[in-house]
DNA sequence: ATTAATTTGTTGACGGCGGAAAATAATTGG
DNA sequence: CCAATTATTTTCCGCCGTCAACAAATTAAT
């Protein structure tokens, strides 16, 4: 019944995956490093590495680079590393008027990129658009279909993972759509979806600022204002599919009106579109873009106030999530912080004035992010679901 | 090296304690309910529950009460529940004027309560006044020592159940406190350490309304207003011991300044000082505590709008718990609730108009909670300690 | 050079534990 | 009393991880 060119999962059972993903996010490691790190004994890790290199997941690093600090006594460790072109995934990032596309490798790294806009929001023409995206992308190469571990797909809005539904998406106006069945038809392909948040979380989980923290969070600042959790060794999804909303916790009874009906919304803030409304309103510039108005603001105090309050407002919503659930460390990432010297000093100081306590010991990672890394995200998911296919 | 008098901890391994906190938690259950809610086989369970039983932990329900709508063809079932005489723990909550202590069964029912008030808040005489504390409470009856499974503790601030310190605890203003030791060397019982609310959220886990639930809030009110989380199967403690700390989210910068610096905190608003004080400040009454507030309040309009506005700030810190990670309930509780028909209205209505999306869905659940509650929650502790030692 | 010490990695025996299937038990409904 | 049905127990089997012994590869010392 499996598809001709889909690769097997390589992992049988749980310990196989502890000791893919340790040496996945880990960098190279030794056995004994792995051991260490996974708190099996040094036996276990060569029994579950056995399968894992024989099926080329795993290679053991050719040339042991043996200057690195080392020179201890006793036998030398010949770490392994995964051998990342075994196999290749897709992952698209749907919005309301575009879809974002990727391929990368089972480290992640984006092997090829493609967008294509959406002319209609409608179900099937999505589906469509979709799969006329990931056919190109694979069509870049050979290897792409010869050895493919699967598809992630990412939306924002309410969405089960668990069902593949989007239940509710309110950029695509979509409720209740069997997108996972759907894209699997048309593409063919194993597919896997998630939350657009949580699927850059996830991200960052593996393969970026989240490597090696019991917690972290993740927070983006861009049209909307989002964050994903990532507490007790798993990502928080929420009973009812939200979680992370801290867009439009209120920090200013007078402050500006919300989309959501509220006033002083951290999104009305701090959003993109707040954010250059309110430039254009106190400067009278015309500005059109988040780039403009970044430049304006290196010149006009006015507009530099603009982006202080905005830096206000996120230090703020950082603030309550580090009291909210003491992460290790939060990443905050977005297209605005291409100006990050224009927030920074005013993210800093806000935060540390409200964190609580020990809360703000937290470490604030930066993290610019292009559009790709959404898709990126979507990825990620399918490299996990490929890894781990037992964890939720 | 055992004292004598401390019973063994009953399981032996991870499904022991799996299987044996269903049964805690799910009343009394037939072995096939077990499997099916465990996802164990039958097989698995019998064998679980055997030594369990051969203990005296598990007992066989006498009365198959067999009324209860079954009358199904098949052998009937027997179910089984837990003895909950089978051993008794301590539990002791600290607060800075006061030691409050019990001692419970196994399904954390208290058996007996004493009070003792602080005179010195030196870390030695808190500890010779517990010590003494326990004693007089395991006094009360032969079994309690006979059969003694620990002594748990709770302190407000940042507390750390690993290493047994105090970190840091504003109310008793300590620092790195080896409380644990101190008090284990004092009583000669094992003990467990926690922070208060989550000692709290602890017993609603395994004993109150959190149980069944996959994620849950327990958000307390009164002289501070804190929150226990209970998300992917464990209880957040924040990586730097700080989490759940909703006192302090600012709602209103015009709003009363709060202790900790800040404007309009939810604390500043609606915490059991800033209640009265208002109240007294807008009626000119002269209300002692609580109580003769909410007497005053029933027949006042001012002293009733003060509640309402109190009411409003908690309604929008439960909505920034529901959005911010999506729980399948948040159990309320406080002291100030014995006047719920005051706030109730408020708190629903603003919850609602904040609460982002599906996460209105969220429960929302009130428990008055008396003092002794929290020391039951530090018996709760010990309890969750003794029957799954490996847990963190 | 030889040997000892040290650390890594492998192999095989052993045991714990959970599942599958068969056996046993206790009822209801003929 | 017999079938059907559901609960529980028993027996057997296989997976998987640890332990202990061993093989490998290197440094330090003699």
């Amino acid at each position: 019944m499996r598809s001709p060119g889909h690769s097997r999962p390589p992992v049988a059972g749980a310990t196989g995956s502890l000791v893919f993903t340790t040496v996945l996010t880990g960098g190279p490691l030794s056995r004994a490093d792995v051991a260490v790190r996974t708190g099996l004994s040094a036996a276990a890790v060569t029994k579950a590495m056995k399968p894992l290199a024989d099926a080329g997941y795993l290679v053991e690093v050719e040339e042991p680079a043996a200057d690195l600090g080392s020179r201890r006594v006793g036998r030398p460790a010949t770490p392994v590393r995964v051998h990342a072109e075994r196999c290749y995934f897709a992952g698209v990032k749907v919005t309301g008027d575009e879809l974002i596309g990727v391929v990368t490798d089972l480290q992640a790294t984006v092997c090829a990129v493609r967008h294509r806009s959406l002319r209609s929001r409608a179900v099937e023409d999505v589906v469509t658009e979709l799969a006329a995206l990931v056919a190109d992308l694979l069509d870049e190469s050979d290897s792409y279909r010869a050895s493919f571990g699967g598809l992630g797909v990412s939306v924002g809005g309410d969405v089960d993972p668990e069902s593949g539904m989007v239940r509710y998406s309110p950029f695509l106006g979509w409720r209740q759509v069997p997108f996972v069945d759907l894209v699997a038809t048309a593409t063919g392909l194993p597919v896997r979806l998630e939350n657009d948040v949580r699927a850059l979380t996830v991200a960052e989980q593996w393969f970026g600022s989240g490597v090696g923290a019991g917690s972290f969070a993740v927070v983006t600042v861009g049209t909307g204002i989002g964050c994903g959790l990532f507490v007790n060794e798993r990502i928080v999804s929420g009973a009812h599919g939200v979680a992370g909303e801290i867009g439009h916790l209120p920090f200013d009874r007078d402050g500006p009106l919300c989309h959501c009906g509220n006033h002083g919304c951290v999104e009305a803030i701090a959003g993109n579109s707040a954010i250059l409304d309110r430039i254009r309103q106190t400067t009278g510039a015309e500005v059109a873009d988040l780039a403009s108005a970044i430049e304006l603001a290196r010149n006009d105090p006015a507009a530099r106030r603009v982006f202080a309050v905005a830096g206000h407002a996120i230090g703020m919503a950082l603030a309550a999530v580090a009291n909210f659930i003491g992460p290790e460390r939060i990443v905050i990432s977005g297209e605005g912080l291409a100006a990050y010297d224009l927030f920074s000093e005013q993210i800093r100081t806000t935060f540390a004035e409200h964190a609580f306590g020990a809360a703000g010991d937290c470490a604030l990672i930066i993290r610019p992010l292009s559009f790709d890394d959404w898709a990126r995200g979507a990825a990620a998911v399918a490299i996990q679901r490929f890894i781990a296919p037992h964890t939720s």
